[in-house]
DNA sequence: GCTGTGTAGTGTAACGTTTCACTTCCGGGA
DNA sequence: TCCCGGAAGTGAAACGTTACACTACACAGC
């Protein structure tokens, strides 16, 4: 591959003018910008990341941590995230950490010698890793925050809210929790969300905590079986949804003749299960795309202040929820 | 952070003695091979990995290029990939493409200048852009081949006999075919086999060939108001048996009540669409790390052979396929 | 005592880029 | 005529690592 050597040999002209005219700095004539320019193009150079990465400290790549591909938020989320990079010329370095800290802690490990310029994050436990410490890097938070950094997330105060309504609306009194992992905190705020909102006459009668990978535990399946009079399922996300669906099918329970159902996230598919579900969407893309942008301001020197950037959610009223006869 | 200078002053020997140890090379002696990776632990010592890469050009990063992630094959496919890479030492950079060929270059282009040491690949078009010929790296291809190139993939001619079989036990004689892509040719070879097998007195009554995304195309759609005594539909992959099953709803057709449908990958969600799709499983994982393995003896030197490792496949029978009356 | 061999360890150039400090040249003002 | 200032361009060090070529030394065999 070329180098600046070749192409200030090419055009008889030193490597620092070479370097000069490809970072636009003002020390050099028409002329001979051109003419480098052109030798360039026609040389097809490309720079050496590495040999720049020595020199600047910085590779014009970041990491994108992530806990389950496997759930249909974070690829959507990935690829939005990869797509507004590549446009800004950035390289994503994926890790997938399975929900695990220690492989979380790897991945850090490894893109921290990289050296990528940020890192996107979206953390499976209550608190950073001790490796992160010793990060002098940026970090942004997409969808679960976490004391001290800056987040780009969903607006879930507000999904729980839009949900306790509907369900208010829709005739139910008792409904009964299906929340996410009692440690993140996004699962906290549609949880919160939900509960604050409280309209009058709208009770929950019994919560139970699952993993956000739609496993049902034994008490959650107790508590499916069990309903204390709840009338509605308001679970944390669409695939607890949809576990909890074929849960009350195997019970004999119809949803939503039956039982209601809500979910969130508004994933891909949700229109496809049966019955179609009624949960609140979020606009990942634009998440991604936003997480992208913050953190290149960070890239660039602008100062960490623990910003929160939310994004509004809607309601996408589906099959899953059924309107009870007022009594 | 730490550099080998450090260490070799911290240890009194020289930077070359502290590379020979972290490099197990075996010109050292017992006790300064111990100190030095005592004080290199004790210092947090990472390798600069630019440093390294610009002296050995190797990188120890690897470029994994797919289509589109919102295709639920492919996150699972990342997330083994990623898994395996990291076991292994290795970063995994990623590029969505959106199903773009032009975005797929950028990637291409991006993923050389960070000189990544080997690329997996899964191509969304017939050929491979120009951009790959002045690369210099190996490329192994995932699921889709390509003519000169190393792939790894599931058996899907078995893919389709199993079906075409299977299709015949349950007594279906004429079978109406909504194939993948014409010019991707794993979907070639998925309809292949399935034509290819032809058990007696099984008969393909059409074909159309619509988008690996599911999105039906209007003569789809007229194919399935049609369906010319077809009584199942057997579909490219998974996504497409999803979309095909909601417009036989729509036209008021029951699945498999009143026709039969078939799927191809076994994505996570078959098992929650109603009716629960019988489709084709294929070992997603086990075909990410293998495609790693492969990779990595490439890039330690193995010849390129253009050698295509297959996986078996696996029937999975659910309930969108019924079993027909003799006549 | 000499040569040969093997082990342990070192000095330093090189990878491709950026950047600081420097030189050279030219024109204008005094 | 001399000096000054700015514009245009250059030399070379530096980033952290590796690897080649080398030295120093001990010891065995003759």
């Amino acid at each position: 591959m070329a180098t600046v050597k070749d192409i200030a040999a090419a055009v008889g002209v030193s490597v620092a003018t070479v370097s000069n005219v490809l970072n636009g700095r003002p020390n050099v004539g028409r002329e001979i910008r051109a003419r480098v320019l052109e030798v360039a193009e026609q040389l097809g150079y490309r720079p050496n990341r590495a040999a720049q990465a020595m020199r600047t400290g910085r590779t014009r790549a970041i990491g994108l941590v992530l806990p389950d591909l496997t759930n249909p938020f974070f690829p959507e989320l990935a690829q939005a995230v990869e797509n507004t990079a590549r446009a800004a010329g950035l390289l994503v370095c994926l890790v997938d950490s399975q929900g695990r800290v220690e492989a979380e802690a790897d991945g850090f490990s490894l893109l921290m010698q990289h050296a990528v310029d940020g890192i996107l994050w979206c953390p499976v436990g209550p608190r950073p890793p001790p490796i992160l410490r010793g990060l002098q890097k940026p970090v942004v938070l997409i969808d679960r925050p976490l004391p001290g950094y800056d987040v780009v997330q969903s607006d879930y105060a507000m999904g729980g809210r839009l949900l306790a309504e509907y369900a208010r609306r829709m005739g139910h009194g008792r409904v009964g929790l299906l929340s996410g992992p009692r440690r993140i905190e996004s699962a906290r705020q549609r949880r919160d969300g939900f509960a604050g909102a409280s309209p009058r006459g709208l009770k929950v009668a019994w919560e139970v905590h699952v993993g956000f990978d739609g496993a049902l535990s034994a008490e959650a399946e107790a508590a499916l079986r069990r309903r204390r009079g709840a009338t509605l399922i308001v679970c944390g996300n669409d695939l607890i949804a949809i576990s909890a669906i074929r849960s009350l099918a195997r019970l004999g329970l119809r949803v939503p003749e039956d039982v209601s159902v809500s979910g969130f996230d508004n994933i891909r598919w949700t229109d496809l299960v049966a019955p179609r579900l009624t949960t609140i969407a979020q606009p990942v893309g634009a998440i991604g795309a936003k997480a992208v942008e913050v953190i290149r301001e960070r890239m660039s020197g602008a100062p960490h202040v623990g910003r929160r950037t939310l994004f509004d959610v809607a309601l996408v009223e589906r099959d899953s929820v059924r309107r009870l006869a007022r009594r």
